[in-house]
DNA sequence: TCGCAAGGCTGGATCGTTTCACGACTAGAC
DNA sequence: GTCTAGTCGTGAAACGATCCAGCCTTGCGA
């Protein structure tokens, strides 16, 4: 039954050349006679030869996979990162190894070394703090690397502007009105939040209000629609005034935050409006739609990919511009006080 | 700059022993003593050695990485699964490769060959009709695959009961009252399609009714929102007494039928009802929370990459039972006519 | 003291491919 | 007919790890 995979070696006996025949007709076809060509290329066929990729890296010493270490795959931004990746591999054939570190630094360390085994052409990856120290020793063997949606001096980047996109939830807000915001964060040593903070403070500032005053931050474990919900719980049952606007620091977080307006009768946006970020497909269709911050997210992993297969050393940054999408949960200009 | 990587024969130099031995540290530990194990591992760490993965399969012929060939990363449905899946190799330390076919036949043979000359473990795929003839060549060569969410004679699978879910889903819209039903499918080849379909036909039967009369199908070229807001406005402006209830393929073909009924001024459900599948996480947080049939995915994906492991030969098939989720979508008891 | 067994380690063959120095052959010019 | 310049194709070395047959050492019993 387990038929053995022919090899070089069989091909080069079925068409009555040598192996290094068989390598050429593959690697460098001009250099073979067209006839010779065509002998081994029928005993290919007839075989079913298939190139052993292991004999072939060892050999040559170039992989054709790129690793890509996201924070979650079965978050949709992460996913959209991930096709836009895998989308630009495919232009060129190269494979593409995925896992999901859940913001573990250790399962990080163990997908690096993971993938520096597997001698993979370089590693895409959404970093936290300690990454880019454990990725510049790969760099050393000749294994690049780009970081996505968070930026070091080191390595080459692609993203967002998070500072941007701070800036923009952050004006919009206070355009309509609201002065007591509460910022439901991630977890404040991701790069995302500290920018997008810094963005909503810049906002705040410039609008000559004392951010203080105006924004509360609340760190969340983990960025999904049951912490969200949590911390809004938190936040109602708490002895401070309500407040009257919530940022979210993506759109999952938003809808937890949303089904908890709901359940405890809260309208929204005229009690409490709300803004996300990322503006998944589905913020348009919401009970409430949903006010977003939207991301290029395909674009960012195609750009990434794109990046780390032409030009991986230089340390180039690649920012894209976030666009603020305003729907109804935001939409209600709030009397001054 | 470009440092060599350490080899096991760099390793075995550094630490007096021949490369043998090093070997032997690595694979069967037991087997040295103490002593010189301490010796090799210290040699290893100054070293920072890494196992080069191409050789190691080369010679031992095993691989740890497996492929996953999804009809589509950007569609949550998939995604669950992969995270599924994933979750299920990172517990024996294998890795995983993906890629996306959009159900194009020839996408999917590139991907099978480019796994099979990886020598993956196995793989992994959600299937159309021509796959298992792609997949049976390789289990010749020692390449198991299991389907997911569709089954065939010859290979092992793990996935949902598309007939119970479509049973389901129907069986819920006539005891609301409707007798004008129209499903949105995907692709008639597809299996999940067909049987869903068949489970439908099976509902309205066993209620004594006429399926010609009572279902009325159309095959959508892509199950997409935008798809599904394209068949939903062609139904609505054709001559034929507009539906009473729309039974979608999926949570986002549901998602642009809801945005289409609400564009055009109809009431959800007391003029059309909508019943989606999958109960993707936001289903609930809809402007009118969708009914949805719920299929575990991530359960689906672990339990495929569990059986690809333990027992890829084995023709099993395991089937995870539907649940329908009734929400607002679908809650309107329709008078008789 | 010698023999023997078992444990510990060595060194070379091997996996399938690529690469490269070199040999064989062809054709054209003299 | 010889020489030259190419053009094609050859075959062996190399990539790095694994595996195995066998050598060397040690310790124990006689």
């Amino acid at each position: 039954m387990a038929k053995q995979r022919a090899s070089v070696k069989d091909v080069a006996q079925r068409a009555g050349v040598s192996v290094g025949t068989v390598s050429n007709v593959l690697n460098r076809p001009e250099t073979v006679t067209e006839r010779t060509r065509q002998r081994v290329e029928t005993a290919m066929a007839d075989l079913n030869f298939m190139r052993n990729a292991s004999a072939r890296q060892l050999r040559a010493g170039v992989s054709t996979t790129v690793g890509a270490i996201l924070t979650d795959l079965g978050n949709p931004f992460y996913t959209e990162i991930a096709r836009g990746i895998e989308d630009r591999l495919a232009v060129d054939g190269h494979a593409l190894m995925v896992c999901s570190t859940d913001e573990d630094p250790q399962r990080e360390a163990r997908f690096v070394r993971q993938f520096a085994e597997q001698g993979v052409r370089g590693i895409l990856v959404t970093p936290m703090v300690s990454t880019p120290d454990r990725l510049r020793e790969l760099a050393t063997f000749g294994i690049p690397s780009v970081l996505i949606d968070s930026r070091s001096d080191t390595h080459a980047s692609v993203g967002g502007d998070h500072v941007g996109g701070g800036r923009l939830a952050l004006e919009h807000l206070l355009a309509q009105g609201h002065r007591h915001i509460v910022f439901l964060n991630a977890d404040k040593h991701l790069q995302q939040s500290r920018h997008r903070l810094r963005g909503a403070v810049e906002a705040i500032t410039a609008a000559g209000l004392d951010p203080g005053t105006v924004l509360q931050v609340v760190n969340l474990s983990q960025p999904t629609a049951s912490e969200g919900e949590q911390a809004l719980i938190k936040l109602l049952e708490g002895p401070e005034p309500r407040p009257t606007a919530l940022f979210c620091i993506n759109d999952i977080v938003a809808l937890g935050v949303i089904r908890g307006l709901r359940t405890r009768g809260l309208r929204i946006p005229q009690d409490v409006a709300v803004v996300g970020y990322d503006d998944l497909y589905w913020a348009s269709e919401l009970m409430t739609p949903l006010t977003s911050v939207r991301q290029p997210m395909r674009q960012i992993g195609w750009a990434a990919a794109d990046l780390l297969l032409r030009d991986p050393l230089g340390a180039t940054h690649t920012v894209f511009p976030p666009e603020l999408i305003v729907r109804k949960s935001s939409d209600y200009q709030r009397p001054a006080d």
